[in-house]
DNA sequence: TTGACAAGTGACCGCTCGTTCGCTATAATA
DNA sequence: TATTATAGCGAACGAGCGGTCACTTGTCAA
């Protein structure tokens, strides 16, 4: 009950400050949307400035946890067809769930005003996928699944075209359907390209490593 | 004379709206950094807004003569080493022209808030740049430079990183340089992946068509 | 029961915003 | 030369902004 307030003022900062803007917000209405009256803002922040800050240590600390360290990482695909359902799943959460879309949206507005929100599009919107895909490509590498190749340009190879329609599902929610397809029809592409049998690639079903 | 002051308030609000966003911009600074005082500006636009609705008319007609037509589109390479060369010319301007620039910052940080905003940034930053080399990639697979594909699939797969690093530069322009051998690699390994001749890519020197 | 504290309220403050208006200087037109 | 339109100026306006403060209410510990 005590910080719960001010839990839900960093989500109504969130949901308008990802829609309208930093500048674009007032005080008034964001309290409003949560009935209350803008004074009572000041006993959970100091100012307006503070409420962004606080927003984006959330973002940090929330990036930091899920992306930082090396356990929570996906396990890597057995077959060509298993990297598609997977980058499909990643993508449909990522497309879906509503705090990850504003986050993005925040960062892509703010980031030429403020360089902490700069740094985080960064990592978001190249770095991180990146690095993720890089493993996964290693790996698949290693089991013979890709033809051998330097496995970080593979990575940005293949995650900045899905980033760039996670973009276009933000931007024109309505096209969110084609742009699915569409990353599934890359993705696909992708496999047919840098994978290794092609002829069968369903097959092998089990047994060996 | 007569409208050249209307001219200069709309390369002033280019760059400000760029910088601090639509909403983040204040009359009075962006008329003092012409040397005028605020109250001049409402003999050339009628408001604020319609300062903006200038800047969009200005940047539909000009995209419209840049891109609307076939003519003007660039020749088709002639040897793989060719489009790498032509890409970073490319490249090269559509990052160093500061007019360009700051309109692709301004569809980023707008096209949320402006419906024509964000038509025009799907059609910078994804369309576009596809349709061109799709035209492109047709030629030079018509030439036997590239191995037989769909081409708007390759052209996705190729505009797509390049543009995220486009995005990068935009965002930390420091990192400009490293982003420019990026792109170079990532085209050089796209003509290794899809083009012909890989043996000998300069070879052929002339004669036959 | 009392005291202390946290949370919410409404009135108010100063400032800045976009915008208006009457004035002046200039330069082209008659 | 007289007239008129143009472009810039400076003072002023109302509205809305972020922010402050004295006050009330509810909760819980002493």
């Amino acid at each position: 009950m005590a910080n719960d307030t001010k839990e839900r003022i960093l989500e109504a900062a969130l949901e308008m400050f990802s829609q309208k803007g930093y500048d674009g917000t007032n005080i008034r209405e964001l309290t409003a949307s949560l009935g209350l009256v803008k004074s009572s803002m000041y006993k959970h922040f100091e100012n307006k400035e503070e409420i962004w800050n606080a927003l984006l240590d959330k973002m940090i600390a929330y990036y930091a946890q899920h992306f930082g360290s090396r356990e929570n990482l996906p396990p890597v695909p057995e077959t060509l067809d298993e990297l598609v359902g997977m980058t499909m799943r990643m993508v449909d959460v990522t497309i879906h769930d509503e705090k990850i879309v504003m986050t993005r949206k925040l960062l892509t507005i703010e980031q030429f005003r403020d360089e902490r929100a700069r740094e985080l599009a960064t990592k978001h919107f190249l770095t991180e996928l990146k690095e993720m895909f890089t493993y996964i490509f290693e790996g698949m590498m290693n089991k013979g699944l890709l033809r051998q190749d330097d496995p970080e340009m593979l990575a940005f190879a293949y995650t900045a075209p899905i980033s760039s329609l996670i973009h276009l599902c933000d931007r024109e929610p309505e096209k969110t359907d084609d742009a699915l397809a569409q990353i599934k029809t890359f993705s696909g592409h992708f496999i047919k390209t840098y994978g290794k049998n092609n002829a069968n690639r369903t097959a092998v079903p089990s047994g060996n490593e």
